[in-house]
DNA sequence: CGGTTATTTAACCATTAGGTTATTTTTTCC
DNA sequence: GGAAAAAATAACCTAATGGTTAAATAACCG
């Protein structure tokens, strides 16, 4: 029943390395280790302090398996921030030309209910 | 045709400050004064600095006025950051009850388009 | 013009963030 | 038990953030 939040979501997608980290981890989960290994320019230990801040923000999950510790995306604990931003995205003007133009046929923006 | 985003969306939405001038925003246009008036915690300079980070990342505009500076919302700001969380999104799990008891009723989930 | 108003910018300071290397912890394997 | 493997934590450093006060800019007004 944690409301506690470490970190906040807010902080946690602020960081571009750890948002590239949430990007891999789409692609299915991974050992803590091989997503150190992605990260080149980085070392180890500087990766784990990534995730666990992810962590922290509820924003992926972690399961032991022996030494390893496998690292899974929870995208629900981006609802915070979704629901955040859909407050703005409503707002978008009637003309959703500029947003059409960015996303640009990836991801539909909500289409407004007919009434 | 900008696309040099001096610092960008997610870092500038990482402040709760600024989050709290975005949200001051939504209830219309405001005189830079009348922001920094809001923030009583804070000096009229400080704010001033956090208006010129949302304005960097393109999050405002501002009408000049005299010696006054308008501060209008520009929700469309927020499209990278809508894009980049809809991705996630779609990944929520189909028992969107999470986000449900999440949500409780503000912003309902998208409903998943039937067939 | 000189003063006042509104706001930004400069200079400075304390704290935090993000990186590193070294160490610790935990578990497997011989 | 002891070496090896995997990952986290500790300790440390530098740069950036967010705050302050003081100064600069710019426009109005009498």
């Amino acid at each position: 029943m944690r409301t506690i939040v470490t970190k906040d979501v807010f902080f946690a997608i602020s960081d571009p390395t750890r948002r590239a980290v949430l990007d891999l981890l789409t692609g299915g989960s991974r050992k803590a280790g091989d997503i150190a290994a992605r990260f080149s320019h980085l070392t180890q230990p500087g990766v784990s302090r990534h995730l666990r801040v992810l962590r922290d923000a509820g924003l992926v999950n972690v399961q032991v398996n022996a030494q390893q510790r496998i690292y899974k995306l929870n995208p629900e604990g981006l609802a915070e921030l979704y629901e955040w931003v859909a407050k703005y995205q409503a707002m978008w003007p009637e003309t959703l030309d500029a947003l059409e133009r960015y996303l640009n046929g990836k991801a539909r923006p909500k289409r407004r209910r007919p009434r």
